[in-house]
DNA sequence: GCAGAATATTAATCACTGTTCAATAAAAAT
DNA sequence: ATTTTTATTGAACAGTGATTAATATTCTGC
């Protein structure tokens, strides 16, 4: 058998990365599997290589449309219900968590991407993330004014660390309540810190 | 061919586990296999079988020598130069970078474990995370008196969250300096802000 | 409307993965 | 010396990602 388009090619990239989304919510990244998606898609793994280069490729697509929802997420938020002053960091931690918390198995997957040792990720996605770096550096700049980039830059990470220890229940004896209580703490104490 | 009983269990082990450790010290956590595993070692796959459950039980076991290598650093340069106060903290952060620069694989093989939906770390693999989240929290008793553990955890998670971002250039644009000064910052910063 | 070029899709193939297990040979026990 | 026990092998299994020749369909130019 052979050509059916049914989907353009354009469909087909935008269905293998709906139909992963689903697979990875539903089971977990560690559970996936080419054939599985293509599958689920009701198409043959060849027809993956022709749209994606290879799955991490298509892991690549799905981990910048969760960065794409979580931006989303705190801009519409932001919009429904803006805050004033020290307040904007703090609500921007929790909506971190809040989306994080909706989408555990999509964020798991972004989390635990590994860049081979050579390879770099491709430019638009790191701009991706660097927007989001962006919208850190500019609440911070309300709060202080030296080292914005790398105070953004170690919040960032400070989130991810909390957020990934937590879900992989790293956290010998789970002491520190929730999530959000850890994540509001860190980014209360560090703000505190950075002001003094 | 049948039983050699070159090694004891005990002996075949540690091969196991040394073999493993020089691996991922050259080609990374990635490229790692069971049979290149066993025949490094000069042994057939099937006798990973007889001394460890799986391939994460080794790979449990490697990371396990990890942690307890990070701790005899910590021990044994704390021994060295002992520090006071406000110093101690921050020496503590520093030999945890100086650690993780030294064995950058095994350590990356270590934050990128990740354990499966249902299953626990095994005790004695907790013991020895919390171990070290103990000697961070000694640390923290001297410089604060509320929520002690929490703030350790959360120190502790925020070391890995810069240290992991860091190795895997996961940073947009690497501001922000050099690990060491990321780590600094982080821990100077969070300690401020936790006496205020 | 039709011949020919272009291409989307399949299915087979390759080299690999972790795990299991019957067969076997050597050591230990009797 | 014979039997029991067991360490080790190597083949088998079901899966993985990736490549590619074959093919059936659509698209293009006439």
């Amino acid at each position: 058998m052979a050509r059916r388009a049914d989907h353009s090619r354009e469909q087909l990239k935008a269905l293998a990365i709906k139909t992963t989304q689903e697979f990875i919510t539903e089971h977990g990244v560690a559970a996936l599997s080419a054939r599985k998606i293509t599958g689920k898609m009701g198409y043959t793994i060849g027809t993956l290589y022709q749209v994606f280069a290879d799955v991490d490729d298509l892991l690549l697509h799905v981990n910048a449309e969760t960065l794409d929802g979580l931006r989303a997420h705190i801009e519409t938020q932001r919009a429904a219900s803006p805050q004033q002053g020290a307040l904007r960091l703090r609500q921007l931690a929790s909506l971190y968590v809040e989306y994080t918390n909706q989408h555990p198995q999509l964020w798991q997957a972004l989390l635990h991407y590994r860049w081979a040792e050579d390879k770099q990720p491709p430019v638009w996605y790191q701009e991706k993330v660097s927007g989001l770096l962006g919208i850190v550096e500019k609440v911070l700049q309300e709060q202080v004014t030296t080292d914005v980039s790398r105070h953004a830059r170690i919040l960032w990470a400070g989130l991810q660390g909390i957020s990934t220890l937590y879900s992989n229940r790293k956290f010998a004896v789970t002491g520190g309540g929730s999530l959000s209580d850890l994540v509001e703490a860190f980014v209360m104490t560090y703000v505190q810190g950075m002001r003094s």
